[in-house]
DNA sequence: GCAAATTAGTTGCAAATGTAACCAATTGTC
DNA sequence: GACAATTGGTTACATTTGCAACTAATTTGC
């Protein structure tokens, strides 16, 4: 927070770092909804919260949407398949797509999570006034889109 | 950044999720400097940066201080002593102590390093205005407290 | 001054990742 | 319409990971 102009970097004030240990730690206080209470992985969790937002995508759209690579995308699916929480279709107009969808097991968990969710990240904002809640919002958009201007924003690891 | 007070939840406004993705971009970007420059992971930067910040510190304090956990200290403190960038000697009041430091070797490095990821922290704060950069600190300050009250701060995991 | 409990650090092992190789269906090109 | 190139999706394999168990040194309690 202090000087971060030449030749000395305090790994505290470091953005980067700081960044980092936020992020983990807001994931972590997240995940113990899923993880605790719903024996779901972030990857689990990050296919159903798309396929609640919007059905019918395919695994390599949630890979795209979510930034989850492939074989992650596949394995989570599949154990969601298991679990009959996610149920999956073939196009027939191009039969290597198939087109998920959430089933009501599926859909009654991602019900039973948001509030949850929204609560626990209400939590944080409360800690903010509503000028820093509008500004951290303009900021982080702006830094995402600095980092990685092609997709305008994108990159995540762990809801 | 729209509605997320009751029962909707868009994944793109979701703090924690923009927080991870931010935070995971802007890894990435300094991970290149330390990856592909010096063949150093994730946690062998994160020893050494301590290091050149305080020497003397057990694998044990470096743990706690970067939210390391043991093993994962221990394999990286390992792999630098292979490397000859970090030295190690028994602490003769408590012979289970055994206190580093960074090598010239080990300093040069950091100090190679320093100034390209203070370049790269700094590119990221110049898409901000000052009063920006003044008040995200402060925010990322007050949801660290939040999240981990105890602590203060800290948990890490990607620079 | 000795046994139980603690602490520093390492290692074993099982689970999670990611890269690359892979199969299958589709599209494009000639 | 056949063959190369592409795309959706899965599988294999090597690496990374993190928890738990472990060894060694030290402290505590009696």
């Amino acid at each position: 927070m202090s000087d971060n102009n030449q030749s000395s970097l305090s790994l505290d004030d470091f953005l980067p770092y700081r960044l980092s240990v936020l992020s983990n730690a807001v994931s972590r206080q997240v995940a113990d909804i899923y993880e605790r209470e719903f024996a779901l992985s972030i990857w689990q969790w990050r296919v159903i919260a798309v396929l609640g937002e919007q059905a019918g995508m395919t695994s390599t759209e949630v890979a795209q949407r979510t930034l989850m690579d492939k074989p992650t995308v596949s394995r989570a699916v599949a154990s969601l398949l298991e679990r009959r929480l996610v149920e999956r279709v073939t196009d027939e107009d191009d039969r290597r797509r198939m087109p998920l969808a959430l089933t009501d097991a599926g859909l009654s968990i991602y019900r039973a999570i948001i509030p949850r969710a929204l609560a626990c990240e209400q939590n944080l904002l409360d800690s903010l006034t509503a000028e820093e809640i509008q500004l951290l919002q303009r900021v982080l958009g702006k830094l995402a889109v600095t980092v990685s201007p092609e997709d305008g924003l994108w990159k995540a690891q762990d809801v």
